[in-house]
DNA sequence: TAGTATCCATGCATATTCGCATGGATTGGA
DNA sequence: TCCAATCCATGCGAATATGCATGGATACTA
């Protein structure tokens, strides 16, 4: 027996909704016109008919700007799961299309590659079966003109003008070290660290300036055991020969580690780099897109 | 520090969307274009639209209806999660609405009342804080017509063509004992209820013609405790006085109690009832949507 | 096998929506 | 206090979408 269902609920316009949604995420119409690619006041009388459709004030319009009413608060919760949806179904839209098949290489940073990575990966082989994904693990800077890459994930943002970036999300770093060494060691502040044994990366120059730069004074006898890799790095550092650095989400979910200063934070951004063929490649598309969407979630948590 | 969200994956019509959604759900293009009000050129030409949007090739056309694709299928997944948001985001504006106060009765069964109705009530003071909700838990069936209550909820067709009504689910009954009391009685099958105690309801008449109707011989005998109250019934029931009956939702999760036949299912549906005023009144309009929404969903699991 | 009831596709006139240009209003800073 | 930068609202012509009517095709039934 099938029940008739009833679609009355939806009969607002959904494009009034997106523009609802976008409007309210952006904070102006102007501003989401710009991100939708449409003009203001084709915003502005999407979600002035949204709001006579579902009979609600959404917005509050005070000065020059728009501030979302309470019922306006509400609705935005619904509206940002439509737009989850959305998100989801484009991408695997993406993923369904015809020749959707062949070959894009990934670089990022060992730790990034372990961490990150998987999970993006695992769903780019939900959503593409047919695409095979390398992910080059490398500390080094690809060059993604010689085509060594695809698409480069980084900690910098990029200075070549000729390639295509885009900011995806923030990431945080600090100190780990096992809860045995920390406790050897005693509470200690950032210039605590300067009794630390401190295990290198890349040799501890950059360490070295990198603490200096926040007022820590390290020297390179803080350097006893030095190393390239950062899996290597980070499995000294569980093992206690010392104080490890990492991303906070990694570091925070290892159970053998804690901070070693737990105020202590490196920020920085996490950027995606393309060559220009990203517009006109579907294959290198379609894992940016997924890459920019994972990527604030995962890290965000 | 902001990052720029990306848009992109929301770039295509929405609306294509739904008609999409409502689309595969329905079955085709002209039930659907009945469901929404619409015309079938108008949500075929959005069907194709999307389509070619994305890329991807939603429907088969073969003969006269439409046959979903695996990347529609995969596709509809996602559409289904926006549609179940757009849903959610019209109760809720209708919840927000300003004048949304005031007063709705429902009238439902007891054993309705008491298990069914309590997640609806709380969802409404949700979405609708303003609103006085009196549940009128009766298994007499109220005179909607003398306004005993605004909406009724019955387990039969209604007869009434002057009121508005709608089905919007299935639900099962079947009979329940408590383990001992079944495993003192041994396995039967129906026809082997003839030689159970069972507890009576609104008097035995009742359920006699109805077990006669399936092909169980039972008669007045079986009958010795006898109650008006499905409350009662099943209380009696729990504390093992024989078989009681009641719908598969409530009887499979209550660990006291297991099926005396499992196979033996009494089907019947489940209707929504109001006067006409429904389609003036957004109070009464909110409950009835709310309990249209959730019934079915309630019911499934 | 013919009839009937559906279903989807297409042409065309109309209704709606969109983008451009402009104006009024507010904020922040020199 | 004035200027520049934004932001939102509105009028108007063009682009787009919608509904109606119709045609072609298929599945079910007598």
């Amino acid at each position: 027996m099938h029940i008739r269902m009833d679609w009355t609920s939806l009969r607002f316009d959904w494009n009034h909704a997106r523009a609802f949604l976008v409007t309210a995420e952006e904070g102006s119409l102007s501003a989401a016109a710009r991100a939708l690619g449409m003009t203001q006041p084709t915003l502005g009388r999407q979600v002035s008919a949204l709001e006579t459709e579902l009979g609600v004030t959404l917005f509050e319009r005070v000065g020059r700007g728009l501030v979302l009413t309470q019922a306006g608060t509400r609705l935005l919760e619904h509206m940002r799961a439509m737009g989850e949806a959305a998100a989801a179904a484009g991408l695997t839209a993406s993923g369904q299309q015809q020749d959707l098949t062949g070959h894009v290489a990934i670089t990022a940073s060992e730790i990034y590659s372990a961490w990150l990575l998987p999970p993006v990966l695992a769903r780019l082989r939900e959503t593409a079966p047919g695409l095979s994904v390398e992910l080059v693990a490398s500390n080094a800077i690809r060059d993604l003109k010689r085509r060594e890459a695809d698409i480069a994930i980084r900690n910098a943002r990029p200075d070549q003008p000729d390639l295509i970036a885009r900011q995806v999300a923030e990431d945080a770093g600090t100190f780990y070290g096992t809860h045995a060494y920390l406790d050897a060691l005693g509470p200690i502040d950032a210039a605590g660290l300067a009794r630390a044994r401190i295990i290198g990366l890349d040799g501890a120059d950059g360490m070295i300036q990198a603490l200096n730069a926040k007022g820590v004074p390290v020297t390179q006898d803080n350097f006893v055991n030095t190393t390239n890799s950062h899996a290597v790095h980070w499995a000294l550092g569980c093992a206690g020969l010392g104080i490890c650095v990492g991303p906070c989400g990694l570091g925070d979910a290892e159970p053998r580690l804690r901070r070693a200063v737990p105020d202590l934070l490196f920020r920085y951004p996490v950027w995606l780099v393309a060559h220009r063929e990203l517009h006109t490649s579907p294959r290198i598309r379609l894992v940016w897109d997924t890459l920019a969407e994972m990527m604030p979630k995962l890290l965000k948590s």
